[in-house]
DNA sequence: AAAATGACTCTTT
DNA sequence: GAAAGAGCCATTT
């Protein structure tokens, strides 16, 4: 089919990415995280920074914590107001020396679709 | 219309 | 094991 090369990503709009990514990262039970990187496999694009960049906008209203990067790390600059979260949440955390104090153990609450 | 920005990821040194 | 650089995507100015 001449279609292969479109088919790489949906005919969706623009400014409905947001809204993907929005949505993705509601799905997103509690007690369970997700990369950057995951939730743009998930839209069919590989832009992880787009992701980021969407829930610097409009994650406000949405449950950005459960989107870490993909060492385990708190999204940056975040670490201290994400925290309380994953605590509420029971999410498996990890003593670190750095500056965010914490690692998420991805490999215990990676969310799949 | 083009350039710059950013809550990223991967590979290599 | 840590650090650096290049790559990729969508939005904003």
């Amino acid at each position: 089919m001449p279609q292969a090369a479109a088919a790489r990503r949906a005919p969706e709009p623009p400014a409905g990415f947001v809204e993907a990514v929005l949505a993705v990262v509601d799905d997103i039970p509690p007690g369970c995280v997700a990369t950057y990187g995951d939730v743009a496999a998930i839209l069919g694009s590989r832009g992880a920074r787009a992701v980021g960049q969407v829930m610097a906008r409009y994650g406000s209203d949405a449950p950005w914590w459960r989107v870490v990067r993909a060492g385990g790390r708190p999204p940056s600059g975040h670490a201290a107001s994400a925290r309380p979260h994953y605590d509420a949440e029971g999410t498996p955390l990890v003593a670190t020396t750095d500056e965010d104090g914490y690692r998420i153990v991805i490999a215990a609450c990676r969310w799949r679709p």
